[in-house]
DNA sequence: CGTAATACATCATATCACGAAGTATTGGGC
DNA sequence: GCCCAATACTTCGTGATATGATGTATTACG
């Protein structure tokens, strides 16, 4: 998909991901992947984005011997996932002008 | 509407504001805002890109004392819109993802 | 004569996706 | 024992781009 038009979608598609249990990093990227790509780079860019501007927290954990650091939703997060749904009506109105047939 | 969400759809709307009839950076604004907010800034770089890139075509005029710019879409334009179509398509499986519920 | 409307241009700034490259550990195959 | 894939997270540089601020210039109207 085209980069431009992912930039909208990709952190309310990461808040999704953990929206009904904690996750990390590696497991995200394997659930996303499949329906939006992103690439490590990204992923981690946008966890830390979210974690500043407090959408959610981190707990760092030892897993088998390997860092594995746990993403929790907060309530802000989860606001914003809501607030999504309305974005997306807006979207859609743009969509029809766009499609919209004015011959 | 989000910024980033705008990113995508920008190109796109500017674009189809031009489909059926040739028309000018004033124009365009008043026809495109009602339905998604843009600055006259935004909408002269975004305009300048798609020439760059050979979505369309320009014709200088004078209208009334007054230098009017003419944009006409092309062939490569046309295919964009068109393409878009598919892109769309992903988009929704996105926000199906998004949407879905995992519970 | 001043102001709104018409019409386009440029620049600096901030945001952000992504490839490249790196660090470190575990586990399986040979 | 050794190599490589898989697991897991980090940092840096680059390119793309939306937008506010600011500027230029003309016409129409009261």
């Amino acid at each position: 998909m085209d980069a431009q038009l992912k930039r909208g979608i990709l952190d309310i598609c990461v808040l999704s991901a953990i929206k009904y249990e904690d996750s990390y990093g590696y497991k995200i990227i394997k659930d996303v992947k499949p329906v939006l790509d992103l690439s490590e780079s990204t992923l981690y860019t946008i966890l830390k984005r979210l974690e500043e501007t407090n959408m959610l927290v981190v707990r760092t954990t030892i897993h088998e011997g390997r860092v594995r650091k746990y993403y929790h939703i907060t309530h802000k997060g989860l606001k914003k996932l809501e607030d999504f749904r309305d974005e997306w009506k807006e979207l859609m109105e743009v969509y029809s002008f766009i499609m919209e047939d004015k011959r």
